[in-house]
RNA sequence: GGUCUCAUGGCCGAGCGGUUAGGCACCGGUCUGCAAAACCGUCUACAGCAGUUCGAAUCUGCUUGAGACCUCCA
């Protein structure tokens, strides 16, 4: 509780870390923005939600309770700003011949099951699009009715020339509209804007259209970013603590979210603004258009031509722990193997903290090794620093082990607690042991066996050779000092 | 073109003016029939140039290189 007090997060909207102050005592209300469901997502969309799978277990571990609302895209949003493209989640309907929510159902399934896999916890509510219609032409009502969108042929346009006069279009991302307007995006003849910074919030409907809603403008589809301002705002208010999301939904999105609050109910809907960073593949955005992905699941099935091995996906999510969220992360196969050895060793030092003996008292400073993991999270969620913090506890833990360091019995259970808390808790990394062979466990206890009375016979030949096929079959021997072991 | 990030030892990756980041690899050691594993120890980098400062990886300027956003995007 202590360590509440001490939060600090990096604010997007200021540009500096901040005291997080939540808005009610104790209580925190989290926005991200989820997945829109035209295809399987890639291991970039899934490291945006891991690490904020990450800032919610923080929060939750430091005793606050969360309201973490995460949104899920079904309705598909016209690219176009004419009209006459068709949308993402249609368009993928009709490659497969069935109809917009069918595409969603599909790629939903696989998003949850992608969150156990990658032991996501579920936030509290994951609220779709298409269930809140009502509630966005509610939200685009009110903007009209403040005079800050205007209605052209069936559609409704933000009117961002209207809102500067009284707002700060670009507060987010610091962009200024007289700049933006250099880029070569001019209104063309048949477009309805009367300005190009204007956005949809409303777009009539198109015959091809697979999903169309009735609205007091006629029959249409929500623009693309009025089901955020919709959603966030009937969960958690038209102000909540923390808005989070991807660094590339910056600008538009984000901005235009802010817009919308604003332009309805006059405040922006955040107080901190958090963006993760991008996941790249050779030092570029992974990303769809670029055709550079893979996905969460190829790389623990080992089916990715980027890499030789599967991995497992608790390596996967420790290894982007070992990032910060604020970084961009490149994948690699000699830096996977690195986080896949360093989880290990991690492994085995958690697992030898309740076997180490105690003594009188602790030769080190166990309070301040503890310490050192709040103030890390503390410091703007660094799990990289985290994870080195825990590493300097399992040396301690392995000095004490050879008898070169000491430790109190309270402090071994202290410390077992916020390691263990850390580990599984905060960063969400299972270190199970290996599943259990059931059926081999009786065979291999011969093996083991005749080999162990080779062995006592002197007789290496034997017992190498049994330690040589083993190998081949995949198994591995050691012989440890308290007996051999084999996995 | 505009706006903005970033450039760290063999690899990954922290760092926000002075202190060992950490992991992996390498090397040395302990252990071991041998091996593997495990553990301990070692290795001391900050793109280039100039400046500010008692002191800079960390601040400023310039140069070079990479990337993001400005269009759907996590």
């Amino acid at each position: 509780m202590e360590n509440q007090k001490k939060l600090q997060i990096y604010n997007s909207l200021t540009g500096k870390k901040e005291l997080f102050v939540p808005l009610h005592d104790n209580y925190v209300g989290m926005y991200v923005c989820g997945p829109t469901l035209y295809s399987e997502p890639h291991m970039g969309n899934m490291r945006t939600f891991i690490n904020f799978d990450l800032i919610y277990r923080y929060l939750l571990h430091l005793g606050y309770r969360v309201k973490y609302v995460r949104n899920i895209t079904d309705a598909g949003h016209i690219t176009n700003s004419a009209g006459y493209e068709e949308d993402s989640i249609g368009k993928a309907a009709r490659l497969e011949q069935v109809q917009s929510l069918e595409i969603v159902y599909k790629y939903n399934l696989k998003f949850q099951e992608l969150q156990r896999i990658y032991n996501l916890l579920s936030p509290s509510i994951e609220p779709t699009a298409t269930g809140h219609i009502q509630e966005q032409i509610e939200i685009i009502e009110q903007i009209l009715q403040n005079g800050y969108a205007y209605v052209v042929n069936g559609s409704v346009y933000f009117d961002t020339q209207k809102y500067m006069q009284d707002f700060n279009y670009g507060i987010l991302s610091g962009r200024k509209v007289e700049e933006l307007s250099t880029e070569t995006r001019s209104l063309n003849a048949q477009d309805e804007k009367r300005f190009f910074a204007d956005f949809a919030l409303w777009k009539k409907a198109n015959p091809e259209d697979m999903q169309i809603w009735r609205s007091p403008w006629g029959d249409g589809n929500p623009g693309w970013h009025i089901e955020c301002t919709a959603m966030s705002t009937k969960y958690l208010g038209k102000q909540f603590d923390i808005h989070g999301g991807g660094m590339d939904l910056k600008f538009p999105h984000h901005e235009d979210e802010i817009a919308q609050s604003c332009g309805s109910f006059g405040c922006n809907p955040a107080k901190v603004w958090m963006h993760a960073n991008m996941l790249n593949v050779n030092g570029q955005k992974m990303s769809k258009s670029f055709e550079n992905y893979f996905l969460p699941k190829e790389i623990i099935d080992g089916t990715t031509s980027l890499f030789k091995k599967a991995y497992s996906a608790n390596v996967i999510r420790f290894f982007m722990m070992q990032a910060h969220y604020r970084s961009t992360l490149d994948f690699t196969e000699s830096a996977l193997d690195a986080a896949e050895k360093g989880l290990s060793r991690l492994s085995e030092g958690i697992k030898l903290v309740e076997k180490i003996t105690v003594s009188d008292k602790s030769s080190f400073d166990v309070q301040g090794v503890i310490q050192n993991f709040y103030e890390a999270m503390n410091d703007d969620f660094n799990a990289p620093i985290l994870i080195a913090n825990l590493f300097d506890a399992v040396k301690f833990v392995n000095l004490i082990n050879d008898g070169k360091e000491t430790i109190s019995s309270d402090d071994r259970a202290l410390l077992d607690k916020e390691m263990n808390g850390f580990i599984y808790d905060v960063l969400g990394v299972e270190l199970k042991t290996a599943s259990s062979h059931s059926k081999l466990n009786p065979v291999m206890d011969l093996v083991m066996d005749l080999r162990q009375q080779a062995r006592q016979n002197k007789d290496w030949t034997t017992s190498d050779k049994i330690r040589n096929a083993l190998e081949e079959a995949g198994i591995v021997v050691k012989d440890g000092k308290e007996g051999t072991t084999w996995s």
